[in-house]
DNA sequence: GAAATTCATTTAACATGTTAAATAAATCCA
DNA sequence: TGGATTTATTTAACATGTTAAATGAATTTC
């Protein structure tokens, strides 16, 4: 029997080297359009949910875009100081506010998309449809298990 | 032929998500311990180089904990507020400073490792070796793949 | 139907990320 | 040797992450 202590590879160090790299292709192409990391991530969201003509709720962004609360407050303040989105308060929930990208961010969602698609062809190319098919699954189950396991903590607690 | 656009799964987000979902589990043993997840890395990277006796240089912490310089410089400045690091400025070279774990940090690494270790040993059980094996094989490769190519990129504007 | 509760978002306080500029020490080199 | 250059770190300024508390608006409950 081999004693065998960190024969890992700090996953979670892993997984943010990756996607370090991944954005040192991708972050040239924001910064050119004068957009932080966030600020295109909020953006990509309301691309993708354009069909709400009367805004996308800022829940669901956060959501989608992976922010938190606190932190979106403050993006969505500079980004619309900069001309990228607008907001209202929604008519229906007054709590609740809407937000819908100008024709400025609606026109840098466009262009960026293209710079984007280019880097997973690139990708797809390098690396192998396969493997990055694999990749997904893989941290799809990674986040299955972990985020599984974790509701059932708070069951336990409630 | 078939139009498809986003058929890819936004690697970078799924990244993140992934990270965090693994940091969901141990983030709360970091925090009995007051630790901040950066506060963690650092320490982690000065058990790992206990050999040094006379300290690490802040460089290899920040390479090796993968924060940036200004980052790291807050982090050491209240890590030494707590009481978990010592530093010192190097006696061989007045520009470089070099850290050290104090017997309260060493003591957090050991406690903190055992934690670690057995939510590795969760996953393996969970997802199986082969799984995590392959998982640590393709982040390597993407990691390889982006960073190799920009440094190609780097050298062009030399 | 008004008080209590729940829900969505923001504010506040502090830690960290990020880029550029400043500092300060070592090295180069004429 | 001494000024120019390089290297390591810090400071500064602003953006974002994170937690708890506050605000403000629906919903529930009696």
């Amino acid at each position: 029997m081999k004693k065998q202590t960190f024969v890992h590879r700090n996953l979670p160090r892993l997984l943010l080297q990756a996607r370090e790299a991944v954005m040192t292709h991708t972050r040239p192409s924001l910064r050119e359009h004068g957009l932080s990391d966030q600020q295109w991530r909020v953006l990509r969201v309301l691309g993708e949910n354009a069909h709400f003509s009367e805004g996308v709720e800022t829940g669901r962004v956060a959501r989608e875009a992976f922010l938190l609360g606190p932190s979106l407050t403050g993006v969505l303040t500079r980004m619309e100081r900069d001309g990228l989105i607008e907001r209202r308060r929604c008519p229906q929930d007054a709590r609740r506010s809407v937000v819908r990208a100008t024709h400025l961010g609606l026109d840098k969602v466009a262009k960026l998309s293209e710079a984007i698609e280019a880097h997973y062809a690139f990708m797809e190319s390098e690396l192998g449809k396969q493997k990055l098919a694999q990749l997904y699954q893989l941290l799809d189950a990674v986040i299955q298990l972990e985020t599984f396991n974790t509701e059932q903590i708070s069951e336990e607690m409630a």
